[in-house]
DNA sequence: TTGTTGACCTCTT
DNA sequence: CAAGAGGCCAACA
């Protein structure tokens, strides 16, 4: 798929891919920046993310965390909590900040999509 | 138009 | 091994 980064928005790419993202599966910004093309813009990703509040259908931001598998985003969800919460109902364990076998879940645009 | 910010990633000390 | 600073690109004021 040939992206055109000036035709749509950064953000609706994002949201595209973020959408993509199968249920009981989380990638990174890293991963999703890549796949843009943007590769080491991956926090345009996150900023993305801050826009999806407004963005329909919902964006899944929960399936988005850090390399690190960590939810760095979590503050910036309706509640603390609520990304953990949303990954539990993927059937994904998070510890405290950490979620539970991150490679598992892990979940490659660039592979699975193909770049 | 320029400067700052941002839910990151990676290298260096 | 742990902590700090820099760099990437795009949007907002």
């Amino acid at each position: 798929m040939n992206y055109t980064p000036k035709t749509k928005d950064f953000f609706q790419n994002v949201f595209d891919v973020v959408r993509l993202i199968p249920k009981g599966r989380v990638t990174s910004y890293g991963a999703i920046a890549k796949y843009l093309g943007t590769g080491g813009s991956s926090r345009m990703v996150g900023w993305a993310m801050n826009a999806s509040h407004d963005v329909k259908p919902k964006v899944p931001a929960h399936r988005v965390v850090n390399r690190n598998g960590m939810l760095s985003g979590k503050a910036h969800f309706a509640t603390p909590t609520l990304m953990q919460e949303l990954l539990a109902k993927e059937k994904i364990k998070v510890n405290n900040e950490n979620i539970v076998d991150f490679e598992k879940h892990f979940w490659d645009p660039v592979k699975e999509l193909g770049l």
